[in-house]
DNA sequence: CATATGTCCTGAGAGC
DNA sequence: TGCTCTCAGGACATAT
């Protein structure tokens, strides 16, 4: 479920690592299938050990923790997986732990941990010429949080798939994931069938203008802790947007802005997909670009 | 090329 | 109670 907020979060939350050294990576004992560790735990621990952190930063989904050589150490929380300075929710799912050396101040982290309970998580250590290929535009379109009206046309524009599901596809705009893409639409009060095509230039600057408040309002409440409980803050704190969602998860309850539609859910692209068709359905919109 | 579908993984919850 | 089944959706591989 981490989408841009989360991981944002996440990131803001570990910042306090930066000008720290890593001194050693260890796996702690599970039994459970270890989580895929690119090119490989060995090869994460000869690299990493001895490099100093000199920023965190976040791409989309993913955080970025820089090192003194130019290489980047990536994390990929996806479902289920959490950065955390400490408090793991189980220690069961504890799939990395990057020791930092001992200052022997008390207040100080001396660790920062990978947490993922579903083990769809990655970590992957990136030498520096490996950066761009990997994580540049030509994979990874543009941060949601700096998108505008001529961006989002540009790029999801031309697609003949529903605004919804083009929304989360990460090579057109990097960070939104199936709740936000909801909320957004809502907000925007855009119909999520309707193709890309088909939107005027007015509907993307609304799209553009509620993608980056609804994301930057999920980030004031450090992200969205669902019912499962399982997203935390570093540390291990949940967040509170849940309490502001407008369509996700509330099938068959009333819309909070018109008061008078029925949340509906429906699928798209096999994800779950919310909305009120009275404040997002336009009448006299042609079926042909409902798809 | 664009778009659609299958896959990974575990835990929660439903139904019997 | 304990079993089996289904579902949740990130990103990418493979298929159309």
């Amino acid at each position: 479920m981490p989408e841009l907020p989360e991981v944002e979060t996440m990131r803001r939350g570990i910042l306090s690592v930066v000008g720290r050294q890593i001194v050693a990576v260890t796996c702690p004992q599970s039994t459970l299938q270890s989580i895929e560790i690119t090119p490989s735990l060995a090869r994460l621990r000869k690299q990493v050990c001895g490099q100093t952190i000199r920023d965190v930063s976040r791409r989309g989904k993913r955080v970025l923790v820089h090192l003194e050589d130019g290489a980047v150490i990536v994390m990929e929380p996806r479902m289920a997986g959490l950065i955390l300075l400490d408090n793991p929710p189980t220690e069961k799912h504890l799939r990395l732990c990057f020791h930092l050396e001992d200052r022997s101040v008390a207040e100080e982290t001396a660790h920062f941990l990978f947490w993922d309970k579903r083990g769809l998580g990655k970590v992957h250590w990136l030498d520096s010429s490996q950066i761009e290929p990997r994580l540049g535009r030509e994979r990874l379109g543009p941060d949601a949080l700096e998108v505008t009206a001529r961006i989002l046309k540009e790029r999801l524009g031309g697609s003949r798939r529903p605004i919804k599901v083009a929304l989360l596809d990460q090579k057109g705009v990097a960070g939104i994931g199936n709740l936000y893409a909801s909320e957004i639409l809502h907000w925007a009060g855009i119909d999520p069938r309707l193709a890309c095509t088909a939107l005027t230039l007015r509907q993307w600057e609304r799209v553009s203008c509620w993608t980056r408040r609804v994301l930057e309002q999920a980030i004031e409440h450090e992200g969205s802790t669902l019912a499962d409980g399982t997203y935390r803050n570093a540390l291990s704190n949940p967040g509170g947007y849940q309490n502001h969602h407008r369509v996700y998860d509330r099938g068959g309850e009333v819309c909070l802005q018109c008061r008078a539609g029925t949340i509906k859910r429906i699928v798209q692209a096999q994800r779950s997909t919310y909305y009120c068709p009275v404040c997002q359905c336009r009448r006299g919109v042609h079926p042909a670009v409902i798809v």
